[in-house]
DNA sequence: GAAGATTGAGAGTTCAATCTTC
DNA sequence: GAAGATTGAACTCTCAATCTTC
């Protein structure tokens, strides 16, 4: 008596590639596909665990970045630049971080055209249940064993490793 | 004599999670990051080979779901629970892909409340040619090798598969 | 002239509400 | 009453243009 398992869908696409003899990219095909899956799968997940809180993954790594800088303030590029988005991104979401009270914007004294994100109380204390929270219902539960979980944070990072960077 | 390596910002992660002693979790949220870049970066991929074809990624996994359905069409629910988005995602898609001329609506016979999306000749045309360049300039060129390729594939996999099915 | 930040426009996604058909 | 699809509102991201300061 056998278990009856749904067919993977990205396993059908894989085998639809390989019929129209697009064999050498089928694996990547697949792997794309599943790196787009999993993130909405995670996301979800994310967002599930911080919307009580009032804050989106892209405030919360934000804040976390504040949080764990030695002076808990960075320029606004240099937040964009780290976590590789536009800087009409960071903009807006120091824009909401600002108005719910967890950064302040104040001028770079080093540079005039330059502001900075500083964190506040309230943003570290927001900070940190927010990760607990992340902790137990997200990143806890990510269904590889240690070892697996090593394995692919080493696979991805081989992906994101390009030119002697991260990115 | 050694070459000079930027530190990876999500190794940085890491070890600041440890420092807090969130051990338990440290693993699991470098997996979580990784997968969001890792998609970032396909992502912006994909959308500069399809941009100059008129499609976005979305659009075109629609595509080559009618492409790849046996009778060339398939109801809009169906596509919506096939790659996981939301109704109005559908419908945006469609509506758009229609006004381009490579999908078709059609009621459905079986069930009055139900619509058909059906892909034309155009819209056969365009997903080979979509593919093809996605293909030679995305999936050709993931930066890992066959065995890592299947290795990453697994693990993924291992990430979607919950409750004996996929997602 | 170049760099940092902001603004408004355009595109895509989700949600709640609505309409039609089962 | 429930399911399939659509609509409009709210939000986020990106891009091009703009403004200020280097």
């Amino acid at each position: 008596m056998s278990r009856k398992l749904r067919t993977d869908p990205i396993e059908l696409a894989q085998r639809n590639w390989r019929s129209r003899h697009w064999e050498a990219a089928a694996d990547g095909m697949a792997i794309v596909t599943s790196v787009m899956r999993v993130q909405q799968i995670f996301s979800s997940e994310v967002e599930t665990v911080l919307k009580p809180l009032g804050l989106t993954f892209a405030r919360y790594e934000v804040l976390m970045l504040l949080d764990f800088s030695s002076s808990g303030e960075l320029p606004l590029g240099k937040i964009g630049e780290r976590l590789q988005v536009h800087p009409a991104s960071v903009t807006n979401a120091v824009d909401r971080l600002e108005s719910d009270g967890l950064v302040l914007r104040t001028p770079n004294p080093r540079d005039g055209r330059s502001t900075l994100a500083s964190i506040s109380p309230d943003g570290r204390k927001l900070a940190a249940s927010a990760s607990i929270a992340l902790n137990q219902h997200v990143f806890e539960c990510v269904g590889l064993t240690p070892t697996e979980q090593r394995s692919a944070f080493r696979l991805l990072g081989k992906i994101r490793h390009v030119a002697g960077d991260y990115r």
